[in-house]
RNA sequence: GCGGAAGUGGCGGAAUUGGUAGACGCGCUGGAUUUAGGUUCCAGUGUCUUACGGCGUGAGAGUUCGAGUCUCUCCUUCCGCACCA
């Protein structure tokens, strides 16, 4: 053993040895307990960044800690490969972007190589190869034939100077970041898929997975956004855009009463209709079509509106409500159209205000009085107030009875609505799977056959930015259809749909007969432990729940879930901030991988922060970690050099400082596997290994007690280091003299009878503040701590004098008297 | 705007079930060893105070024998918002 750590060639080695010996290989054996631990894969987007390490860091350190306890563990890694980027690069750099991509992947794979991650590199797969898309684009006709997918008219950014379709990413200011032109909503037919049918299942099925952090669960409850409401309409005069009402939907038909107006979506039919003799309306949808497609900035946009004149019949009371035109009102979510309540909800309030439309009470407050409205909206429930058959009515009653009174005229019912929308799976550029669809000149379309998949992305392009390469091509679309004339969808897949059934394929990424291998499907899945960013809580790790939900129902997989346990790690800071390009502040993980060595940089990010929190980037804290893996070595270094002495000891008979030491080996090793594998606090796990070997170095090991301690404990340290920095302990393994591949070493047992103490502390407080502390026999009973604690000097000079109220004891922690 | 988190020394963080606030690491101060320097080792390090002790977990209130932890109000920062992945 070198006296010194040099962590290049260690790293080196312990890497050549995992390859020869394919330490990480996942076994298809069946009868071997199995984990799947899975990290979300990278956009090869040039380099690993941060973001990265710190991810595999957590689900190595995960998968290496399963493998030690004796389980079958699949750790596979491939390529989200198709996206936006990709043909960015390819217009800056004039190449094509699946030459970009494959770069990519290639220097990627090679960092990761090198930061030692244990990943079944037999496993690998890339989203944007044909064998993979492939089956996406068969499932995607089942799903067809099915009636699980749709196509309709949904609203995009288009840039009307580059003649194409913007991604929100896009569009700056309101402008294209390329044409710098004012960017337009515009509906364009696009494919859906019914992620709405699913939405009670994938609600219900949240309550099931107890491994999913709880914000998770609520925000992707909240997404979803189930409530319980009244559709109901309002009546029009003559019917305008073959209309003759206006539908709506509200969760507070109790608020009724106080409609003062409704609202209509810029694109809904009649604000179209009603524009067409009216130019000031047309001029102000117009505007309305210049405002962001994103949700958040229309949600802070200021509230505009316009009276179209027009005006709708109040269902129950019959009086005339004028109808507006409002950039709020989304015309894909709902039906476009929703009746305002200003007295009680805070968006009408302010738009009332603003244009002086009447705000008229209906609920009262606490005290039973009309509710004041002259400062604020009152959006509480509250009972009515004096409206004919429903006037001092709660809430419940309220609701039911005015939907009632509504159904039998026929102009509403009570339903539930869900907030979450079908899936857009429409994108109108290149680099992407191409949705296997076939039009006809009449309109008409049917799914490509089984047996003419793959419908092939060409990949010998030249990106011009502004048309995607296969609409631009018309010989690629063309189509026979034995015999039959048509064309190709020239749209491909959201990237969303790769990720969402990825980690099914990790199980057979070789099967050729279908999109999965059932057996070894339903061997691995669900995945054990999924970790990646937070920032995937609602729209990744929905889709996914999704997918899985339908490969079930086409009899793919067996399980209803596909993540039984989730970690979101946070974000990694430098100065506070998120490390990114535009800030200009990343770090580049190769540089110190190269001047520190993986352990390093692996043992520094699972240290600086628990995993799901962000994790402030330090140069210094990086440099600590060296040190301790440094004195680490030197640690076992100095043991070996020790060499044994004549008298051994046996482990069970030691006393004094070794016996201490020894029950720090142990309660360390209890405290590190609650925080491995329950706990997930790698920071916390390591901080103990820490505050373990600072014990052991203060240990005298050369005596025959000392010498057996410390051999145990380095045993115990080294082995609960491998999943953390597995290259150093590779070798300290080795030194120590542990047999075989490290990576399969049995994890360390707590040996209880290690754990047993004479004598424990037992803290004094008199009213709540700590005035003394006492050693009392392990086996003293309540009656006994009390009376000492009473005895002790300290505690005492508090008391004297005073009258004992009360005196609490908690065994084994302290002593509250309290005194007044 | 809506939904979800987080706020503790000079810094990153610990305190797991309401029970000793500041583990572990960084930084800093002093010392020792070696040296050209780094390295390594030892001691100290929330704050005020000569001491006894007081104060202290974003701000303010509340519950409790006891609150960083529970409740309410507020402030700040971060994440997501359906075409970035």
């Amino acid at each position: 053993m070198d006296q010194h750590y040099q962590p290049e060639q260690l790293e080196r080695e312990a890497q050549a040895f995992w390859d020869e010996n394919r330490s990480f290989a996942a076994k298809d054996d069946f009868s071997s307990e199995k984990y799947y631990c899975l990290s979300m894969f990278p956009y090869p987007s040039g380099k690993l960044h941060m973001g990265h390490v710190r991810n595999y860091s957590i689900s190595d350190a995960i998968a290496r800690y399963q493998r030690m306890q004796g389980k079958n563990v699949l750790h596979p890694m491939g390529w989200d490969a198709f996206g936006l980027p990709a043909e960015n690069a390819a217009i800056a750099n004039k190449t094509a972007p699946a030459a970009w991509t494959h770069a990519n992947i290639e220097h990627m794979r090679n960092q990761l190589k090198a930061i030692g991650f244990s990943f079944d590199w037999e496993r690998e797969l890339a989203t944007c190869t044909p064998e993979y898309y492939r089956w996406e684009q068969w499932f995607f006709t089942r799903l067809y034939e099915k009636g699980l997918v749709y196509k309709k008219m949904a609203t995009v950014n288009w840039d009307p100077v580059d003649q194409t379709v913007l991604a929100n990413e896009q569009v700056i200011d309101g402008r294209g970041w390329r044409s710098g032109a004012v960017v337009e909503r515009r509906e364009i037919p696009q494919w859906f898929i019914k992620i709405t049918e699913y939405a009670q299942e994938l609600l219900d099925d949240l309550d099931t997975l107890d491994g999913w952090p709880d914000a998770v669960r609520t925000m992707q409850r909240n997404w979803i956004g189930k409530s319980r409401g009244v559709e109901l309409a309002f009546g029009l005069e003559a019917p305008i855009a073959d209309l003759d009402r206006i539908e709506v939907y509200t969760t507070r038909p109790d608020t009724l009463f106080g409609v003062t107006y409704v609202s209509l979506a810029a694109e809904h039919p009649i604000s179209l209709a009603l524009a067409a003799d009216n130019p000031q309306l047309q001029a102000f949808i117009n505007e309305c079509k210049l405002s962001s497609v994103a949700e958040a900035d229309m949600a802070q946009a200021e509230k505009l509106g316009m009276d179209t004149g027009l005006r709708a019949t109040h269902p129950l009371t019959g009086e005339p409500v004028p109808v507006w035109v409002a950039n709020y009102v989304l015309m894909d979510y709902g039906s476009g159209a929703v009746m305002a309540v200003p007295a009680h909800d805070e968006r009408d309030y302010e738009f009332a205000t603003k244009y002086e439309l009447a705000i008229k009470t209906v609920i009262c407050d606490e005290a039973g009085q009309p509710a004041d409205v002259s400062e604020a909206a009152y959006t509480a429930h509250g009972a009515l107030t004096a409206f004919g058959d429903f006037d001092g009515q709660g809430f419940e009653a309220a609701f039911d009875g005015i939907a009632s009174a509504l159904e039998a005229k026929d102009m509403g019912r009570v339903t539930t609505q869900f907030r979450l929308r079908d899936w857009g799976v429409s994108r109108q550029r290149y680099w992407g799977t191409p949705i296997p669809m076939l039009n006809f000149a009449d309109g008409g379309e049917i799914p490509i056959p089984a047996d003419r998949l793959p419908s092939l992305l060409p990949e010998d392009v030249v990106m011009d930015g502004v048309a995607s390469p296969i609409k631009a091509d018309p010989e690629w679309r063309k189509f026979d259809l034995d015999g039959q004339a048509c064309e190709r969808e020239t749209d491909t897949f959201d990237t969303f749909v790769q990720s969402s059934w990825y980690y099914a394929r990790f199980t057979c990424p070789d099967y050729e007969a279908g999109m999965l291998d059932s057996e070894r499907a339903n061997y691995w899945l669900p995945v054990d432990q999924y970790v990646g960013g937070i920032e995937h809580a609602i729209l990744h790790l929905l889709y996914a729940r999704f997918f899985h939900k339908l490969m079930r129902d086409e009899g793919l997989v067996a399980s209803d879930e596909p993540f039984t346990r989730l970690l979101t790690q946070g974000m990694v800071l430098k100065d506070g901030a998120k490390m990114s390009k535009s800030k200009g502040n990343t770090v580049d993980p190769q540089s110190l991988i190269d001047s520190h060595g993986a352990d390093t940089v692996r043992l520094f990010s699972l240290f600086a922060a628990p995993p799901d929190q962000s994790l402030e980037w330090s140069e210094d804290g990086v440099e600590g970690a060296h040190r301790f893996i440094r004195r680490l070595w030197r640690l076992v270094h100095e043991h070996l050099s020790t060499g044994a002495p004549a008298d051994s000891a046996v482990l069970s008979d030691v006393e004094g400082a070794p016996r201490d030491a020894r029950r720090k080996v142990h309660e360390t090793i209890a405290k590190v596997t609650d925080d491995m594998a329950r706990r997930q606090t790698f920071n916390t796990a390591i901080a103990a290994v820490m505050e373990l070997c600072n014990e052991l170095g203060k240990l005298d090991g050369t005596t025959p007690q000392g010498y057996t301690v410390m051999r145990e404990g380095l045993l115990a340290v080294v082995r609960m280091l491998v999943p953390i920095t597995p290259h150093a302990c590779h070798h300290l393994w080795l030194y120590l003299g542990g047999e075989g591949d490290a990576t399969y070493a049995a994890w360390p047992m707590v040996d209880e009878s290690a754990l047993t103490r004479d004598s424990i502390e037992i803290v004094i407080q008199v009213n709540g503040k700590v005035r003394d502390r006492m050693q009392v026999p392990a086996s003293a009973d309540k009656e006994t701590v009390e009376k000492l604690a009473m005895e002790q000097e300290n505690a005492q000079r508090f008391i004297e004098g005073k009258t004992i109220r009360k005196v609490i004891v908690v065994p084994g922690k302290l002593v509250n008297v309290v005194v007044s």
